[in-house]
DNA sequence: ACCTGAACACCGTTCAAGT
DNA sequence: ACCTGAACACCGTTCAAGT
């Protein structure tokens, strides 16, 4: 039972850290946010976040998976059969994390944590996005399809146009697809 | 004459900082590399950088110029007129340049000086890659082509796979694009 | 005009000391 | 176990002073 208390105390501040973190690294982006700001924000001091993460790459994960938990569980409850509609939705939906997604490509470079999570990622992306395509391609070509939405998706979301330019986008990549794997 | 002296000694001096700064740049990656370490390299102080440039992201620009300047030299002098054959030369051409693609999509966030020469950049990629497209396609679509085109290429670069796996992808790249078209 | 030594400001991280 | 005050190391940048 005070195990238990313990426990849970722990990880409502873990959560308090994680959330000011999140806030501030999708509003300011990772850089422009020192370890000091998130800890003012969480109502600690700077050293004390590092009783719990191991440096900011660490808490950069923390907020990944924070992030990623949320935008998964939006997806599974996404009512929307149309492949050009699911891709559109992730688009928008992950609009305002493009700072993260630059961030999380650069860190990984010097981070192991944040290599090993950009690995995962991409691993959960890839299976999500085979269950949406045609189911009769060949193997290694329906690898390359799933790199070429991934690809284009972070594209799209890293160099933001105005939504035309984005639907046109996306409407030809499907078409592009079907009409491919067809040939 | 000692005008044109003053001027040519200025900028041989400049262009050995950014030969420094080239190379640490693209072996160990901007973040990595203090500025102190460039100027060591270019035998100068550190402080000398900034008679020179700004601060370290005009130096970054100036590094990225010298660096596209030497692609596209190489890629004028390209003779494959298959656009297969095309995009995969330019994805072994920039392979080593991946911490700077990283380093670019990082930094424009906080540095307008990255941040427009990243603009001009994708300006003169998209007209190329125009160029090599069939010249038969809606404006919309094309422009649409050639921002997919761009973003797989940074895909790949950035999410660096094996031979065949990039092979496949570009083909399947390629032909979704020329069978996309003709439907 | 060009360059330097010395200093400033900021930040990630550590550590000895507290409870 | 958890947290803090104080300090360290590092780095981008500035500036007064030299030639």
């Amino acid at each position: 039972m005070p195990r238990n208390r313990r426990l849970r105390d722990r990880d409502e501040k873990r959560a308090e850290i994680v959330a000011a973190a999140r806030q501030l690294f999708v509003e300011r982006g990772f850089d422009a946010v020192p370890i000091s700001r998130v800890a003012t924000d969480a109502g600690v001091t700077a050293n004390t976040i590092y009783w719990y993460f191991a440096d900011k790459d660490e808490l950069l994960v923390a907020v990944l998976e924070a992030v990623l938990a949320d935008s998964l569980q939006r997806y599974a409850e996404l009512a929307e059969p149309d492949l050009t509609g699911r891709v559109l939705w992730i688009v928008s939906e992950l609009r305002s994390l493009r700072t993260l997604v630059d961030t999380v490509h650069s860190r990984r470079l010097t981070s192991e944590a944040v290599d090993n999570w950009h690995n995962g990622f991409h691993a959960v992306a890839d299976e999500m996005t085979r269950a949406s395509l045609p189911a009769d391609l060949p193997t290694d070509q329906l690898d390359a399809t799933c790199h070429i939405v991934t690809f284009v998706i972070e594209g799209i979301l890293t160099h933001p146009a105005d939504a035309a330019t984005t639907r046109t986008i996306v409407e030809t990549l499907v078409r592009s697809i079907i009409a491919g794997g067809q040939g």
